[in-house]
DNA sequence: CGGTAAGTTGAATCTAGTCAAGAAACGTGG
DNA sequence: CCACGTTTCTTGACTAGATTCAACTTACCG
């Protein structure tokens, strides 16, 4: 608990602020309140001085770490473009893949409670991040009280994020997981304005199996599968998605057809009712659909 | 996106208050901010007028829900006495548990952010809840900003907890997961004041499967198994554990022999070097070591 | 005391992991 | 531009581990 003191003066006002920030981290163009909620796709009060206050873009090249596990935490970062992939590294030196963030994903977030850095966060390619002190934010926040929210989402989103993750991880077999990479993937390309259906993924099978806990030659079969059903197609790194119905179908059958028949739903989440699935073949069928793969089949 | 935007109205300060919760929850004792802090183990300024702010209580009977998977959102929930699980529910009707709630722990997190529970929470006994609308929470730390922190390391805690079980899940076999789900709980209930070596599960193998990605069979041999080992004792639901440096063994067998060898280190992680490992096999083993199985290995 | 839910154990099956070989892409230097 | 080595990816055969199906035991609750 004596960590958890020391972590609290970094939040107090005016104790920390940009200035303390590490040199290195100083480079390149600023960006403004609004431009970070637009990236986080969080809505914000439309006051003229928040668009002065800025952040700090920093450059991370191919390969490089951007935080490592351990570190002392004092920022957080928004991913501006390019593409991360965060781990976990054990004792006996193999790694886990815990996400590939993206433009508007946020990193740097399992730091906060123990003060220091839970995964290191290493750049797939020529990426910039966004620098958040997290006091600078917390200034802002009280500067701003419509701004609350802001922290909080971003976090549950990404605690969001996490609990599907486990569920993929937790339910489905190796076919399973990789559609349900591939459609999460489809999805977030989409929302950043990419083509839905044709991208080049710029991570390795083996950075994919550990990922989705898998090897990478089980990642490989899985997409030669899919790719033998027609339902992909694979080329290295380059995925075309044929049909994104079946797809959503080898997570689960049911689902596939449910969502052929809904209209795709946006991002709100039915009021209630909707416990239209086609039957349910268990004894105690008295919950609402989940939220898991709504996620996936909203791509 | 509009979800968004009536979100964000319930977080507008004065625009809800706790007078408008649902009535049900307005029931039994009141909580103070103090009280809170401490049960969620997170540092608070010692002010005295917050003694004087309250959340209320609520007591959820066995079998019984608090929030179900798509209710609007407007309250988060601090576990006091009992424990609960949380469970994604999908189309099929199959649910996965998400996790075990239990005294200090925080639950509907998941709903901040898209303004609708993402899992439900069921208790397993008669427990108590406090309940903390974000409303309110927001305003209070409006009010006095150094508890600022307070939500930020809560919804931290609850990633880091949900990233070491996506670990778990991806790297870990039968017998690895079942140790941790061990592991844990016995680090939890120590934390909480009772023994760490002698404990009574609450929840059937079928749910500790569901959690750990298991089958309800798996999960009764593996138990079997670190029974016959001598590892732990199991009659039923009573759990002993015998060996626990052996059970860490299960999980890695290095760390579990490099926690027997090192002192049992506190929350506090190292600051550099300790790259002590007995050696790397790999040809690029430049990363500290993990957080994942000290947080096993801390117990 | 009987009925139901929960837990254990065994045998057969199936899925993903392991080991190994080979093919395709990439980068570098001649 | 091509030859070379390296990395990444694919595919096959075999093995280990988890699931499935099923029988049976043990606890629990009225």
């Amino acid at each position: 608990m004596t960590a958890a003191m020391s972590h609290y003066d970094a939040l107090d006002f005016g104790t920390i602020d940009r200035g303390t920030l590490p040199a290195q981290e100083h480079e390149g163009a600023n960006v403004s309140v609004r431009d970070l909620t637009r990236l986080l796709h969080i809505d914000c009060p439309d006051e003229a001085w928040l668009a002065r206050t800025a952040f700090a873009l920093r450059r991370v090249r191919e390969g490089e770490s951007l935080v490592r596990a351990g570190d002392k935490f004092h920022s957080l970062y928004v991913v501006r473009s390019g593409c991360f992939k965060t781990v976990y590294t054990d004792l006996s030196g193999s790694e886990q893949v815990l996400g590939f963030p993206m433009s508007g994903d946020l990193m740097g977030a399992d730091g906060i409670d123990s003060g220091h850095y839970g995964s290191t966060a290493i750049s797939l390619d020529t990426s910039e991040v966004v620098i958040v002190p997290l006091a600078s934010l917390a200034r802002l926040v009280y500067e701003c009280p419509r701004l609350e929210a802001l922290l909080y989402r971003a976090l549950s989103r990404e605690l969001v994020r996490v609990q599907n993750m486990a569920w993929t991880l937790g339910t489905l077999g190796a076919e399973g997981r990789v559609a349900a990479f591939l459609l999460t993937l489809s999805a977030r390309l989409g929302a950043l304005g990419y083509s839905r259906c044709s991208f080049n993924l710029r991570m390795t099978r083996q950075e994919i199996g550990s990922y989705l806990g898998l090897k990478l030659e089980t990642v490989s079969r899985a997409l030669s599968a899919l790719n033998s059903s027609r339902i992909i197609e694979v080329h290295q790194r380059s995925i075309d998605i044929v049909d994104a119905d079946a797809l959503r179908g080898v997570i689960d059958p049911a689902a596939g057809i449910a969502a052929s028949i809904a209209p795709p739903l946006g991002s709100a989440v039915p009021e209630s009712g909707a416990g239209n699935g086609k039957r349910a073949r268990k004894p105690r069928p008295p919950f609402q659909p989940g939220i898991a793969w709504q996620q996936l089949a909203a791509a």
